[in-house]
DNA sequence: TTGTAGGCGTTATCAA
DNA sequence: TTGATAACGCCTACAA
């Protein structure tokens, strides 16, 4: 004896105009030009629908249509805030647009960003806004190729065949690395990984720039690579620091992010490690909870809500504007210098 | 001289049959049964598929066979990592049953969240996930009655309408207060707010009930009450808090979730009160920024993965089995104490 | 093994 | 103002 009808097929256009006695033309009207029906019968239909619990069946119409009214984000870690603030962005600008935003968590998985990609494009969405494991995957060009306008962000390809907005990551590692050194280490841990990630290399390249150009020799910077960028993994670095000789130990630790930086912090601090004293440490995003640490974090600033809005922005240009040319949007990064770098 | 046909149809079967010289059911059954089909025509409607770009409609595929094969979850506040740890949850379960998850944000609108549910409504998703901004409102048993599984998390309802999962809000107020109180706390401030949520009322229970059983006088709590749940709002509280006359201002603060006792401890170690000697702080929901915070906070655990997963558990449930029953799960919460509370 | 036909629910066009 | 009809793309009987 079941409860429910589980296949109960809800009412459809049909079903309303049978049971308002009027024509499928004229629901359809009331639907989506209800000034071209009289008020009577526009009552008439809309009793019916309330009564039989009408509910616009979205596959049809997007099938009529040929287009859906939704853009969607895959993101690459739905747990890191700096990602949720770059949500945030896209979605003001989706909401203005009149579009939906949907978001997809592909938590760092390339085959799950595969299948988050594959039903979006099957799905017809506006456009695709992707924070991808791997910029070059060639899957991110099989869509763009079919149809689907795809933007990048938060990350660059080789080539210029999307749009992307992105931070200057080496202009950010530069900042990090010159503050360190301004304020007198000469040993710095540069922690961070997997190292194939765009960003761990390219904030490296800028922080050993500043190191060159402050005629440092290059060993002044210590790689300690991490699995992933997590707060877990940032106590683990921590250890692995403490493991170190004192003479050879770092005096200052540029983490890839504040995540990673926060994990640090709290392994320094379980262990009586002061900081900035023994530690200094620069993270980098400057997410809400990094000015919340234990010692106010020193990090380098993206516009993150920026991001989102200008890549929603492109990718609705995109979308909409035949003229559209890809373009790849750089923003400049800002360091914040808070206590955990200034004793 | 447009760069891109936007209005380009993509490929359909029909024009993969034609390219392939097959007929549209074979197209059909390369898709569908490919054990069906002779090697060579596979091959050679593969190749068809693969030159014309083509994508399978969605849409169209849906239509026909009337649901869909994604979970949806309406989050209040994508910002807040406790509910990306229930989205973590949620996501785990929906994978192993195959299905694929789409978040959806309210930024704690009731507009915004309406707009996503009628078109999750509209969409036939196979269920839906939703932490509302009012856990009363009559949009959630419209959705429902219409036959949409609709599984209420991290909320109840007075009646029981709704499958729910939920923590027990007013045992965790108890033990937050219990804790304080056991410190030899007498003037606690409950912190929170808008005063009218769920949460707000059941831990404030929990705490006066605390503060009865202790045989202490009703005004030992010190009500705080804030616009909204956080950090931002937690500074403003401090300050509020600061601005007390010493001889009332509490000596502990039970805030109702972690963001918002980040904040205050925030404020107070800028402004150079002591936590926990001048002022203890307990926080709610043990995000992992609790534990990495300036001061390691005391806070109340919520099982926030479980409370995901077994809210998707619900809905497959009510999607799938006919003989399917209401149910309210509620979880049991946990004190774990650190630093901001122990001298 | 392959081809043909009908229908899913909506919308728009056209005729009444 | 209202009603009939065709089409969107896919899937599945059923027929060849």
């Amino acid at each position: 004896m079941p409860h429910r009808d589980l296949g109960a097929r809800s009412a459809s256009v049909k079903d309303v105009a049978a049971a308002a006695g009027v024509s499928l033309g004229t629901v359809s009207n009331v639907l989506n030009r209800p000034d071209r029906v009289s008020p009577e019968t526009r009552e008439k239909v809309q009793r019916a629908m309330l009564d039989l619990g009408f509910v616009r069946n979205e596959s049809a119409r997007q099938l009529r249509a040929g287009s859906s009214r939704t853009l969607a984000y895959v993101m690459l870690d739905a747990a890191n805030p700096f990602f949720t603030d770059v949500a945030s962005g896209i979605d003001e600008a989706a909401e203005s647009a009149d579009l939906s935003l949907v978001l997809c968590n592909s938590r760092n998985s390339a085959e799950r960003e595969l299948s988050h990609l594959a039903l979006l494009e099957q799905q017809r969405v506006q456009g695709i806004l992707v924070t991808p494991v791997d910029p070059e995957s060639p899957m991110l060009d099989e869509v763009a190729r079919r149809g689907t306008p795809v933007v990048v962000v938060d990350r660059t390809r080789a080539d210029q065949s999307f749009c992307s907005v992105a931070v200057d990551d080496v202009l950010g590692g530069r900042l990090a690395a010159e503050h360190l050194i301004d304020r007198g280490h000469t040993r710095i841990a540069y922690v961070g990984g997997p190292s194939h990630l765009g960003q761990f290399r390219d904030r490296l390249q800028g922080a050993r720039e500043a190191i060159a150009a402050a005629g440092m020799p290059e060993d002044s910077l210590n790689l300690v690579e991490t699995a992933a960028m997590t707060v877990v993994e940032g106590r683990e670095a921590g250890s692995r620091l403490a493991g170190l000789p004192a003479r050879r130990r770092p005096t200052a630790a540029f983490c890839v992010n504040d995540l990673l930086a926060l994990g640090l912090l709290q392994h320094a601090i379980t262990s009586g490690v002061r900081v900035p004293e023994e530690l200094a440490i620069v993270g980098y995003d400057d997410i809400e909870f990094a000015a919340a640490a234990a010692v106010p974090l020193t990090s380098v600033r993206q516009p993150r809500q920026l991001l989102g809005r200008t890549a929603a922005e492109l990718v609705l240009d995109e979308a909409t504007n035949a003229e559209h040319t890809h373009r790849q949007v750089l923003f400049t990064p800002e360091l914040v210098a808070r206590s955990s770098t200034l004793a």
